[in-house]
DNA sequence: CATTACATGTAAGGAGTTACATGATTAG
DNA sequence: CTAATCATGTAACTCCTTACATGTAATG
């Protein structure tokens, strides 16, 4: 594999819930699991061909009341035994995460760079508004009933919350050490 | 461009130090910056050869006191240039962050699904261990001075040592909340 | 004497992005 | 009537990984 490949899982997993046409699984990603996946309607429609290939999905094509011919995809029992047997795995190694930014501030080498704190200020903007963001999305999306309802994804918004907490305060933290001029 | 492709910068800013072989850059991956960024050797020397007919590196290939063939590479003025543009710009929004065990979560919608628990067990015994090897990084690498001396480097080992603290912490809370019987 | 580290590549193939392409429907 | 949204693809390009490939030097 070039890279591990998830999105036929992630579609799979999409299309284990109901059947739904391309459009609508790119839809998926302009809102919820957008939060945590990105990919371009392209290599959607590229991978539900594999998928179909692979008998994990079939599709059928038609005019579903609409004026619009659409083609909807349904999951087969391998589809479903292939999501399963992916979600009940183990890792036995994380990936590193790749940050543009951190990557930048490793070449920096002085505390009192100027380009520093400047660096910091345009992230902390950026990584403050995606924590409002959350936050926001945590309110809209869960009442204590839709909690019970999709704890997984209820887990990974807190998550995804914590980890915009830390990261604001360390950038916090950081323009605070720059700007300390004493040893 | 296929992926934001950010390996030039990394060779250019670590050439930008000193000249260095291919085999001295990927060392760099193994090591210190293999903490926040990883390549495959391939790729690197693919790179290096691209980032010469680009004029931003020269070679020099010889045998420099060893009785090994070695090629060293040196940063030029325009290589210089490319890698402070890049060192100075800023970004105007932020790459999701893909994590497969975040993605693998979203399906899950039970709170008492058996599955979940032992799949937060997995997590954090590897987030654990990371956290106390980047713990022992911090120990290894910094002394008061050489802090001053790559306070880049001492903000990500910060940062990374405080995300897993946070990864940690929201798996704990998590197998809690799953072994939470009432409501 | 065998294994590990040093040292440098090429080839094949998959994954992801960007751009190109087309056409219908709906909302303002 | 124009723009946005719906709906579905193909093509080109490049990045990234895996595997193949070769040879020397040092270490035990």
């Amino acid at each position: 594999m070039a890279q591990k490949n998830l999105l036929p899982l992630i579609l799979l997993g999409l299309l284990r819930e109901k059947s739904k046409t391309g459009y609508e699984l790119k839809k998926d990603f302009d809102t919820e699991i957008g939060e945590f996946w990105s990919v371009k309607h392209s290599q959607i429609y590229l991978e539900l061909k594999r998928l179909t290939e692979l008998k994990e999905i079939t599709s059928t094509t038609g005019y579903f009341g609409s004026k619009v011919e659409k083609t909807y995809y349904e999951i087969t029992s391998l589809g479903v035994e292939r999501f399963e047997k992916w979600e009940l795995s183990f890792q036995d190694e994380l990936a590193v995460n790749k940050d543009e930014f951190v990557l930048k501030l490793y070449f920096i080498k002085d505390r009192h760079d100027e380009r520093l704190k400047r660096l910091l200020n345009n992230q902390y903007e950026l990584h403050l508004e995606k924590f409002l963001h959350l936050k926001q999305r945590m309110n809209d999306v869960f009442s204590q009933t839709d909690k019970e309802k999709n704890f997984g994804h209820y887990l990974i918004l807190n998550h995804a919350i914590n980890r915009e907490s830390e990261y604001t305060k360390w950038l916090k933290d950081s323009i605070a050490e720059c700007e300390n001029k004493k040893q």
